[in-house]
DNA sequence: AAGACGAAAGTGGTTGA
DNA sequence: TCAACAACTTTCGTCTT
């Protein structure tokens, strides 16, 4: 997955960035909101889902002169006058097009502050896109609904995002992004698997900057956990910085609960609690 | 002195009557 | 609508390195 803002290549497993500075082949401009974006369209661009627009519509010039550079006659351009301004009407005529300009300029903004490749962001205009689309905007914020897709866009990619950051973010609440996050799910029919500790142990290992292998031998942990069926019922999050705890132990690294803890946003005493029974259940195989 | 440990009480969200 | 409930957190005193 290629990140152009970011000019940087991301594992979409992981969110582990491959490779950086990248030559930028989208457009140069993002748009926030009609008024910039008919500033700055041009032919060419490519098609994204992050314009209302898809950025697909033809725009006529200010300037009164055609193709030669020539002044226009008046008449010519009165003509031109009504037809920039029926133009206009035409593409954010109705509310379905203006609230989806700025809904979509909330959202690009929302990912860009976590950082979140091109295509979650792409996914996320998608979601609001179908929901707007089945009226279930109305009479709800537009903000709490963004930001719920773009949660639901990180689910859906397996990208692990807290409702905490999200709501962070976005400065919604993480209450109402969560109720918001529900009830797209359910009106859009939409089906999110419930969060691999796996998805976070990639990303806790990331944030403590931990060497490869320490990521590897956690997964094999978690493997073996949840082939021992230690895994259901819990929080995903307390098994995979559990694992994550013990990888770090066994290759060495040794981190401190306390820092595991304050990244997986997790207690240390539920670290404990999760990394107590997978010892006793993993020593208990290994001894057979 | 810092980290790890564990008991006990508290919290917020889900479930089932 | 409400109480029971499971998972997790908070708090705090004690043990270990």
């Amino acid at each position: 997955m290629q990140d152009y803002d970011a000019a940087e290549i991301v594992c979409m497993d992981c969110g582990f960035v491959v490779a950086l500075n990248l030559a930028n082949r989208g457009p140069e401009w993002r748009a926030f909101d009609h008024k910039e974006y008919e500033k700055k369209a041009r032919v060419g661009s490519p098609q994204t889902f992050t314009i209302h627009d898809k950025g697909l519509s033809t725009m006529i010039d200010w300037r009164n002169r055609d193709v030669y550079g020539k002044k226009l006659s008046s008449s010519q351009k009165a003509q031109i006058y009504r037809l920039r301004k029926w133009q206009r009407r035409v593409r954010i005529s109705d509310a379905y097009e203006r609230n989806l300009a700025l809904a979509l300029s909330k959202i690009t903004k929302i990912a860009n502050s976590l950082s979140l490749p091109r295509n979650i962001l792409e996914t996320a205009s998608l979601i609001y896109r179908k929901a707007v689309k089945k009226r279930l905007i109305r009479g709800r914020s537009v903000q709490e609904i963004g930001a719920a897709s773009v949660y639901i866009a990180c689910r859906q990619c397996g990208l692990a995002r807290t409702l905490d950051e999200i709501s962070l973010a976005s400065s919604i609440s993480k209450k109402k992004v969560g109720r918001s996050y529900r009830y797209l799910l359910k009106e859009l029919n939409y089906f999110v698997p419930p969060m691999k500790p796996r998805q976070y142990v990639s990303k806790f290992s990331n944030q403590l900057t931990m060497q490869g292998n320490v990521e590897k031998v956690a997964s094999k942990i978690l493997v073996a956990a949840s082939e021992l069926k230690m895994t259901c019922g819990r929080g995903p999050k307390g098994i995979a910085a559990a694992a994550s705890y013990i990888a770090a132990a066994l290759t060495g690294e040794q981190m401190t609960q306390r820092e595991i803890a304050e990244i997986a946003q997790v207690t240390e005493v539920t670290i404990r609690n999760r990394y107590k029974e997978m010892i006793k259940r993993l020593l208990f195989i290994m001894s057979l």
